[in-house]
DNA sequence: AGCACGCCGACT
DNA sequence: GTCGGCGTGCTC
């Protein structure tokens, strides 16, 4: 048998299956999706077998066994598999990179190579020192160890693998534990037990109480958990090992990140009827098993998540398996809590504030099928069930979805792409859909096409129990100035604050995070800090003084004096948080603020810890960056202030308006969501702005048709595809030259298939190369960069034309070779 | 990606 | 004469 397997190396040339004899102990055990071990180009890697076939491609006696089988079930199904070889092709990465994303990183496995001193090595073949140190070390160690003792006999080790007096062995070590746990088992029937619980001398009662507690629990107990019941020892429970009543032994664990934790069970809540309507359309599509997507839009408050529970709830009645996707920053203990409440322990969570042991664990208990409901961030999507049969993608619209790294997937794209594979229903849940989807769910069915691939719309437009969306203010803060108010805060929202105080209420504040960025600046000539190695500033962090690069990690002292015109009136300024923070207590003495933004929510849980004080009131006010926006919901919130809702309208990316749109009609959802009416007040310098208006009155479909006419206008999606390429190299020259070449031949390929035509043609096919030019970023890490962006339109297989153009310049030496990287349907080109 | 092999400059 | 620089090519 011959196993076909994808080797991990990263790179153009090596991106095919390689094929390998299955030994046959393991023919049994291989399947597609196996991890194995195998020899590689002198030395040994993992891989994924994709394949089995009965004969080799190559040349038999040029194959190599695999020499290694590496998990005892496959972590990968055959629908991952292919998924994986379609997210390669889209996305424009190599197979093995969209494999690896599919399995958590504790089975990145990476090889050990070990050496020996082979038997029939002759004296003095080696240098003496090395092969008394091998002999020491019981004739085996790891040869990074042996290098690193004896870097000066690197070429002697070498020589010596290759005449075989040393012989090496290499094996492929995941970076993972299993935790084990000392647990505590009973050796004999508890009639034996308990006579000889009675038997023990007087003196022992200590070792009694730890039998008859044993007992009374009926089943092994980790030893932790014993001595803490007990309030006994170690020694207590090793004592009774020594005389054969208790055994000790390792056993694996499930790290739970959820242990200890207690779940009210919920049940299902009677639905509205607009809820009714919604969740028997799902329910048909999940019945069904044909491939199906859905929109459903329904306005913040209007009960989405209690439809998504009991559609799940049908769905695990069928037998199958659900997915939800919820963008990182709403994956709340909140959301979380609503899960594990209606299906127990049925639910994996899998986010990215778990430790890699415990994501594995979680992974693990979905392959296993111990889960039938996995709940997470965007990687969710690849969850190896095997018989899915909805998958439901919360805030549809959310950034967070793409992955900026490769492979620069779009979970919602991948989602409708496997509910294919497993003929199940997806849906797509927002107050504020993306244009693209909401565009897609418009266009009119293709006849003939039963259902058709567009998204069918499921509107939800009132709020549960008819209660209306809060009033929103919009305050132009250019009169506020104007009339001598110099302060952050309105004299609006300074007098709905102060009111607040007084009842008692909770309120909400906003603060749009981007253009608030924190930096150095020289007053007197207008010096900015930047960093040596990016066309970026530093950011400036309070605490230690020190300014950092995002992108290189960079980092130096803040200066007390301008490097460039040496004055002292040299700025910091913090982030924008801690800001309002202290005007906030400046303003109202006594005011409890907890303040939620990167600083303060690193800490493992501190996101969690500071949401649950909020909702015990300990708080009057949440403060906080985007994450304050999304999901929350608590009874008490009847105020929410936007700070400054421009500073993301401003920003030259196509996407500013929808963002900005998104941001303030989510933040405004928060207000009033229970018996207690809200209030929101949105400060802007751009009142007249179409995305703060509508967001004012919660017109969706006004935002939608005025910024669908300015997408129209600029030649932007919905009305084409974008695709971003950046190249970058060190020499700025040679980059814009090769630049300049990878372009032209990406218009020649596209002449050549008749499509090269400009997007404002009104042709149904287009493809328009620009560029390059250099990118926003101009440098990053010492390398300059140039981007290029495609806009296209109709059915072109635009990542193989690219992929096409792109061979010549990665397959060149590979020094002084400019890097690429593709995007597709990038997120922002700015 | 790495690790071979292979062809030209500065040393014993 | 050799050691070692890194360009080129291949890995089942």
């Amino acid at each position: 048998m011959i196993a076909k397997v994808i080797v991990d190396v990263p790179s153009r040339q090596t991106d095919r299956p390689f094929d390998y004899l299955v030994p046959f102990e393991m023919e049994s055990w291989i399947e597609i999706g196996s991890r194995v071990g195998v020899p590689f180009g002198g030395r040994v890697l993992q891989g994924f077998v994709v394949g089995l076939a009965a004969e080799a491609d190559i040349d038999p006696k040029r194959l190599k066994p695999v020499s290694e089988l590496l998990d005892p079930m496959p972590p990968l199904l055959p629908d991952l598999v292919e998924l994986a070889k379609w997210l390669s092709d889209k996305y424009c990465c190599s197979w093995t990179t969209a494999l690896q994303a599919m399995i958590p990183a504790a089975l990145k496995g990476k090889a050990e190579r070990y050496v020996e001193l082979a038997e029939e090595a002759e004296e003095g073949e080696l240098p003496s020192e090395l092969a008394e140190w091998l002999a020491s070390q019981g004739g085996t160690a790891k040869l990074e160890a042996l290098l690193e003792r004896f870097p000066q006999h690197a070429k002697g080790v070498k020589s010596g693998l290759r005449t075989g007096a040393i012989i090496e062995h290499a094996s492929i070590k995941d970076r993972l534990s299993i935790k084990k746990m000392l647990t505590v088992f009973l050796t004999a029937e508890e009639e034996t037990i308990r006579a000889a619980a009675e038997e023990l001398p007087a003196r022992a009662a200590k070792q009694r109480e730890v039998l008859l507690y044993m007992l009374r629990h009926g089943g092994p107990l980790q030893m932790q958990a014993l001595i803490a019941a007990t309030e006994g020892s170690a020694s207590t429970v090793r004592a009774l090992e020594g005389k054969g009543l208790l055994e000790l032994r390792e056993v694996e664990q499930q790290r739970d990140p959820y242990a200890g934790r207690e779940f009210v069970r919920t049940k299902p809540l009677p639905l509205t009827a607009g809820q009714q309507a919604v969740f028997e359309r799902i329910v048909r599509s999940v019945r069904a098993g044909e491939p199906d997507t859905m929109l459903l839009h329904g306005v913040t408050g209007s009960g989405k998540t209690e439809v998504y529970l009991q559609s799940i709830q049908y769905c695990l009645g069928l037998g199958k398996q659900a997915i939800v996707l919820v963008p990182e920053i709403s994956l709340t203990p909140q959301m979380v809590e609503r899960f594990k409440g209606r299906f127990g322990e049925a639910v994996a969570v899998m986010h990215s504030r778990l430790s890699n042991g415990e994501r594995y664990d979680e992974w693990r208990k979905i392959r296993s099928r111990q889960v039938q409901v996995a709940i997470g961030a965007r990687s969710a999507i690849f969850a190896p069930f095997e018989s899915i049969g909805l998958i439901i993608i919360d805030e549809e619209h959310e950034s967070s979805y793409k992955q900026e790294e490769s492979p620069k997937y779009h979970a919602r794209d991948v989602a409708v792409r496997r509910a294919r594979q497993h003929g199940a229903a997806v849906v797509l849940g927002s107050a504020t859909p993306s244009i693209e989807t909401f565009a897609a769910a418009n266009r009119p069915q293709p006849s003939g096409t039963a259902g058709g691939r567009e998204p069918a719309l499921l509107p939800m437009p009132e709020r549960v129990g008819g209660r209306p969306l809060p009033p929103v203010d919009v305050i132009d803060m250019r009169e506020e100035l104007r009339d001598g108010n110099r302060s952050m805060f309105s004299r609006k929202l300074h007098e709905l604050l102060t009111d607040r105080l007084e009842k008692g209420e909770q309120s909400v504040l906003l603060l749009n995070r981007r253009g608030y960025s924190t930096f150095v600046m020289c007053r007197s000539c207008g010096y900015t800090a930047q960093c040596p190695h990016c066309d970026i500033s530093l950011t400036y962090h309070q605490k230690t003084r020190v300014m950092r690069c995002h992108y290189c990690g960079h980092a130096e002292q803040a200066p007390t004096k301008c490097p460039s015109c040496e004055s002292e009136h040299i700025r910091y300024f913090g982030t924008g948080t801690q800001r309002v923070e202290e005007e906030l207590a400046k303003l109202f003495p006594g005011i409890r603020v907890i303040r939620m933004d990167v600083d303060t929510t690193t800490e493992k849980n501190a996101h969690e810890k500071l949401l649950k004080q909020f909702g015990d009131r300990k708080a009057d006010v949440l403060l906080g960056t985007q994450m304050v926006a999304k999901g929350l919901d608590f009874p008490y919130v009847t105020l929410v202030g936007v700070i400054a809702a421009d500073t993301s309208l401003n920003l030259p990316d196509f996407r500013a308006a929808e963002r900005t749109f998104q941001l303030l009609t989510q933040v405004a959802g928060r207000a009033g969501r229970h018996h207690l009416p809200g209030e929101v007040v949105i400060q802007t310098y751009s009142p007249e702005h179409y995305a703060v208006t509508t967001a004012q009155h919660h017109d969706y479909a006004a935002f939608i048709a005025e910024e669908l006419r300015h997408r129209g206008a600029m030649g932007y999606p919905p009305y084409c595809r974008l695709i971003l390429i950046t190249m970058s190299h060190e020499q700025l020259t040679l980059l814009s030259s090769v630049g300049e070449q990878f372009a032209s031949r990406l218009r020649e390929l596209a002449e050549e298939q008749g499509i090269l035509v400009p997007l404002n043609s009104g042709l149904s096919k287009a493809f328009d190369v620009l560029g390059p030019v250099a990118s926003p970023i101009s440098r990053m890490k010492d390398r300059y960069r140039f981007q290029c962006v495609i806009k296209y339109r109709g059915s072109i297989d635009a990542s193989a034309l690219i992929r096409e153009a792109l061979a010549p310049f990665t397959d060149g030496p590979p020094l002084r070779q400019v890097q690429f990287s593709v995007d597709v349907d990038p997120q922002v080109i700015l």
